[in-house]
DNA sequence: GTCCCTGCAAATCCTTTGCACTCCT
DNA sequence: AGGAGTGCAAAGGATTTGCAGGGAC
């Protein structure tokens, strides 16, 4: 393995994540990391948050359609997602414990992680088509 | 809503994935529906597939890493997704039947699916791992 | 000085789409 | 006949990668 030096974008890049509440995708964030960073490029990004994902640091969500996005809350927690516009929201719900012990037993324990995602239409979208209608 | 009209095609993609056990991509639902239709194109495959998905017939995953994966067993139950390799398998375990019901009254009665994966190392690669190592 | 990290652009992978033609009803 | 489905190939979107130069240690 290589040694990790500092980066001043992995750092603006991490920080930016922790503080939205949102879900972003790596081009929001991209979008956003420009502001301080105006030559910033998307490689980079993607390269800086998969290499956060694989410390942990961070939470990769890939809930079905459209690109994956990224969770800076990495504690137990569930998401519901939106079919029509694709937003990715946190439940206030506590997380299941149990749930990894039990599948533990169906696969010799080698399972480390789950993720659950809850889908259906968001408050916007569910107004939107009621008006449409 | 368009009428549905029958082609042989779209039987041949859902048969080959009832028959199936594993949770193959399109492509290689592809390779396999050439040996009847060689002539078929991916593309074909892809619209069916999907069909197929909004139908309610057929599932599609969506594990995180590589391409989407389908499902011919609606019922609800869990996979359990290797990180090094990417295969899918069903657990044999019952599903959580109040998950969808507990999470309901976070999000005012919207949901109306969810998925749950659990994230390991397969057998086969564990074992890789451990020649190499 | 060394090696990691960056910006850029090209490449890759997966999936969708437009079009002319074929097949189902 | 009419319209839905197909094959083909090109387009599209998301993500990764090769490379030359810049920055951390």
């Amino acid at each position: 393995m290589k040694a990790l030096k500092y980066s001043r974008q992995r750092e603006c890049i991490k920080d930016c994540l922790m503080r939205r509440h949102d879900h972003p995708t790596a081009d929001t964030l991209y979008m956003s990391i420009r502001e301080e960073f105006p030559n910033i490029s998307l490689g980079t990004v993607y390269r800086n948050l998969n290499l956060l994902v694989d410390l942990g640091e961070i939470r990769k969500l890939s809930c079905g359609s459209g690109p994956d996005r990224f969770d800076g809350d990495t504690s137990p927690h569930y998401h519901f997602v939106c079919r029509e516009c694709g937003e990715v929201e946190d439940l206030p719900m506590e997380a299941f414990q149990d749930l990894n012990q039990a599948a533990q037993r169906y696969c010799s324990g080698r399972i480390d992680s789950h993720a659950t995602y809850f889908y259906g239409t968001c408050e916007n979208c569910s107004k939107k088509s009621a008006q449409s209608a």
